[in-house]
DNA sequence: ACCTGAACACCGTTCAAGT
DNA sequence: ACCTGAACACCGTTCAAGT
C-alpha cells in the first residue's frame, strides 16, 4: 500500500515510463477529481506506480510541479484574435477566462492563490496591453490593467472559493442558516432576500457550478469596460 | 521539546489559563508574523505550553479556529456610518477593508481563501445593500451587490497573494526576469514597461506592502461607483 | 470540566544505494 | 540517468486516562 503495486526489484525502470508531462498530467487529474486538499506526492506517486523520491527526480518539488500544472490550465485559454472591436474582445477574454475556471475549478483556484510566475502567464497580459495601449489613456493605462485583471480574477476565485467544504447536509444547514438571519441585526439582507438568495456573494449555499453568477459576472464587465471607454480622448466609441 | 517546557504532571491546569480567546489571539499573532503556511496546530499548542489536544477541546478543529481567526480579523472593519453620500460611503468602506488587508496580510489571505460562514462576516454585505437597495436598480441590485463585493475581495487578495514566497534572492530573479523578456513574444509588455515595472498585478518583483497599488485601487472604485450611478433612473446624482 | 500522553495515519523531502 | 527503500522531521486528530 506504500508504494508500487507488484513492487519492482531496485533500479529496474517503471512498466509505464514516467516522463515530466506524465507526472502534470496525473497531477491535475488527481487535483480536479479529488480536490486540492486532499493532493499529495505521495498519493500522486501511488497512482502513478512509483515511489515519491521518483517524482523529485522529475519535477523538482511539490510547489514546482503545482507550478507546471497551472501552466497547464491557463494555457487552454484560447485569444480571440478573430474579434477586432477592443470592447467586445475583452469581453471574451474574460468569458474564456471564466469558462476555464469552471471546467477545472480545483485547479482554477491553485492558479489564482499561487503566484503565476510561467511566462506563459504573461501572454494574457500581454494581450490585453496590446488592446488598451492604443486607447490613448495615458498614466491610467497601468490601472485600467490592474481593475481589468484584479477584478476579473478575483471575482472568479471568489465565485469558485466555498467549493472547497460543501458537503451534502452543510449546504442545507448553510441554507436554513440564512434563511432564519435575524432582521433586527441584518435588516437588509432580511428585506431583500429573496432577490439575493443563492445568487449572491456570501448568500450561497449550492455550488457556483450548479447556479453560476452569469449575469453578474457580466454585468461586471460591462460597467469596467465601459468606465474604461468612457475615458478614451475621443478615438473610437 | 514536543511539549510544555516544565512538563506539568497529568490533570494540572495551565499556569496560563487556556480560553477560546487566548487561543485565538495567539493563533492570530502566530499566523501574521510565521506566515500562515508554516502555522500549525501542534506550533500553537506549544507556543502555548500546552498539549496538542487541549486545542480541540476548546476550538473544535483546524478549520473551525482559523474561522474564529478570520472572525477576529473582519471586525475591525469600521463602517462609516458618519457619511451620507452613498457614493463616498462605498469609496470608504472598500478603503478601509484594504486597509485592514495590509495591516494583517497574512490572515487577510487566509479570510478570503476559507468560506467566511461566520455570521459576522454579513454585516459589511448587510450595510452595503442598505445602500444599494435604494437606488432602485430593480433587478441589477444583485449584479451591483457582487460586482463591488467580488472586484474588492478580489482585487486586494491577488494585491497580496505574491506575499507567500518572496525571498530576498528571490525578488531579484523575478525581476531580472521581467526585465529581459521577448520583445517578439511579449511586444505590449516591453513596449510599456516602464510604466508597468513594479506597479501592475503579474508584473511586480515587490511585496504590495512596498509599492502599494493604491492609485489603482482607487481607479477600480470609481470605475464602479461611477459605472452602478449612471444607472441609477433618477433620483439622486 | 479540562488536560495529558500516547497513538494513528498521514505528510514533504533527502539520500545512500542500487542498476 | 533513473529509481528504490528507508529515514527524518514534521503534520491533524482521536482517545483512554488522569485530576
Amino acid at each position: 500500500m506504500s508504494a508500487a503495486s507488484p513492487s519492482r526489484k531496485r533500479g529496474v525502470k517503471a512498466e509505464v515510463p514516467i516522463t515530466r508531462e506524465a507526472i502534470v498530467a496525473m497531477a491535475f487529474r488527481l487535483i480536479e477529481d479529488r480536490g486540492l486538499t486532499s493532493f499529495s506526492m505521495r498519493s500522486l506517486a501511488t497512482e502513478l506506480g512509483v515511489f515519491p523520491a521518483t517524482l523529485y527526480w522529475h519535477v523538482g518539488d511539490r510547489s514546482q510541479l503545482l507550478g507546471l500544472v497551472e501552466y497547464e490550465w491557463i494555457r487552454r485559454v484560447e485569444l480571440p484574435d478573430e474579434i477586432s472591436d477592443w470592447r467586445e474582445w475583452m469581453m471574451e477574454v474574460g468569458r474564456r477566462y471564466r469558462s476555464n475556471a469552471f471546467a477545472h475549478p480545483e485547479v482554477a483556484r491553485l492558479a489564482t492563490m499561487e503566484r503565476a510566475r510561467n511566462s506563459e502567464s504573461l501572454r494574457i497580459p500581454d494581450a490585453l496591453l496590446g488592446k488598451l495601449a492604443p486607447l490613448g489613456l495615458n498614466d491610467d493605462l497601468v490601472h485600467a490593467f490592474n481593475a481589468l485583471m484584479g477584478s476579473v480574477r478575483g471575482f472568479v476565485f471568489l465565485e469558485l472559493a466555498p467549493r472547497a467544504d460543501s458537503s451534502p447536509q452543510e449546504k442545507a444547514a448553510m441554507e436554513a442558516e440564512l434563511r432564519s438571519l435575524d432582521p433586527d441585526e441584518f435588516p437588509n439582507l432580511t428585506a431583500n432576500f429573496d432577490q439575493l438568495a443563492d445568487r449572491a456573494l456570501s448568500v450561497r449555499w449550492n455550488d457556483s457550478a450548479d447556479r453560476p453568477l452569469d449575469d453578474s459576472f457580466e454585468y461586471l464587465l460591462r460597467l469596467l469596460i465601459d468606465g474604461i471607454a468612457a475615458q478614451v480622448p475621443r478615438k473610437r466609441k
